[in-house]
DNA sequence: ACCTTATAGTTTCACTTGTAACCAATTGCA
DNA sequence: TGCAATTGGTTACAAGTGAAACTATAAGGT
C-alpha cells in the first residue's frame, strides 16, 4: 500500500433518487400538481382555495383559526384564500356571536356547487394513483403513513 | 319513506385527513421543511441549492440541464440556484468544449465542504424517519414508492 | 374599573416562484 | 451556403409566499 492511498476521506454523496424525502417530495408535488391542473383551469380555482373550501364542507361554520389548524396551512395564507372566495362569492363569511374577533365561515350555494364537481374529480384521481398498488400494499401504505405522520 | 327524504343530493365532503395526496403533502412538507431548517441558517443554503449541490456531488460536471433532468425541477430554478451557488463560490461553472451554451458545473472545495456538512445531517433525518417504521415497513414503503413513481 | 396580556385576523414588505419572452449557439436541411 | 427550427440557459414580469407589524376584540389579574 502506497502513502498516497491513505487518507484521502471519499465524499459520501446523496442519492437523491434513493433519498426518501426527495422522493416524497417528488411524488406529493406529482400528485397534487396533476389534481390542482384540472380545478385551476377550470374554476379559476388555487389549491389552497381548494383546500379551504374541502374544510368548510366537512366542518361548516368553522372560523379561519380553525381551518389553520385543521389544513395545517399558514394563517396569512388562510386569510387569503378566505378572502378569495369570500370575493368571488363561494365563502359566506359571517361573525361569531359572542366573540367579534371571530369569523364564522361557510360555503355559499355556488361554493358547494363547486365542491361538488370538484371532490369527486379529486377522489377519482386518488382512485387512479392507489389502482397502481395491490391491496396489501394498500393496507401497508395507510398504516406507514398513519405511523410517519403519528 | 317520505317525499321529503328523498331527492336531496347530499354532498359527500372529502375526508382531508384520509386523503392520500393531501396526506403526501403533510408528510412531505413537515420531512423537508425540517432538514432544511437546519441548513438554512446555518448555511444560507435554499432546498433548491442543495438539490442542486448533491446532483453535482454525484454527477460531477454536470450540465444545468442534466441538473434540470436529475432533480425533476424547474429550468428557472435551477438557472438561479447555479447562479447564487457561483456567485458564493460554492460552484465553478465552465463552458462544454463543442458546445458553447452548455455549462460545465463543479462543486468547488467550498461546496464539498458545505456538502460534506449537510450530507450526513440530511442522512440522519432520513434514519430518525425511517426509525418510526419496522424492517417490514421499511421494505414495503421501498416497494410501493418505487410503483407510485414508477 | 384599569391595565396588561393574549387571541383572531389582516396588511405590509421583502423574497421566491412560475410562465413566457428572450438571446445565443447549434443543428438540420433545402 | 443560408435560413428556419432546436436547444441551453437567462431575464422580465406577475403572482404567490412568509415573517413581522398592526388592528380590534377579549380575557385575566389587581
Amino acid at each position: 500500500m502506497t502513502l498516497e492511498t491513505v487518507s484521502v476521506p471519499a465524499h459520501a454523496p446523496l442519492e437523491l433518487e434513493h433519498f426518501l424525502p426527495y422522493r416524497l417530495s417528488i411524488l406529493s408535488n406529482t400528485v397534487s400538481q396533476s389534481i390542482a391542473d384540472e380545478y385551476q383551469g377550470r374554476f379559476q380555482l388555487s389549491m389552497t382555495e381548494w383546500r379551504v373550501m374541502t374544510i368548510l364542507a366537512r366542518f361548516p361554520a368553522s372560523s379561519a383559526t380553525q381551518v389553520v389548524e385543521r389544513t395545517r396551512m399558514d394563517k396569512v395564507a388562510v386569510s387569503r384564500a378566505v378572502a378569495r372566495l369570500v370575493e368571488a362569492g363561494r365563502v359566506d363569511r359571517g361573525t361569531y356571536d359572542g366573540d367579534k374577533r371571530r369569523s364564522v365561515l361557510q360555503l355559499s350555494e355556488a361554493g358547494w356547487a363547486i365542491h361538488d364537481e370538484v371532490a369527486p374529480l379529486a377522489r377519482a384521481h386518488e382512485r387512479e394513483l392507489l389502482g397502481k398498488l395491490s391491496e396489501d400494499e394498500k393496507a401497508w401504505l395507510e398504516k406507514i403513513l398513519d405511523k410517519l405522520l403519528g
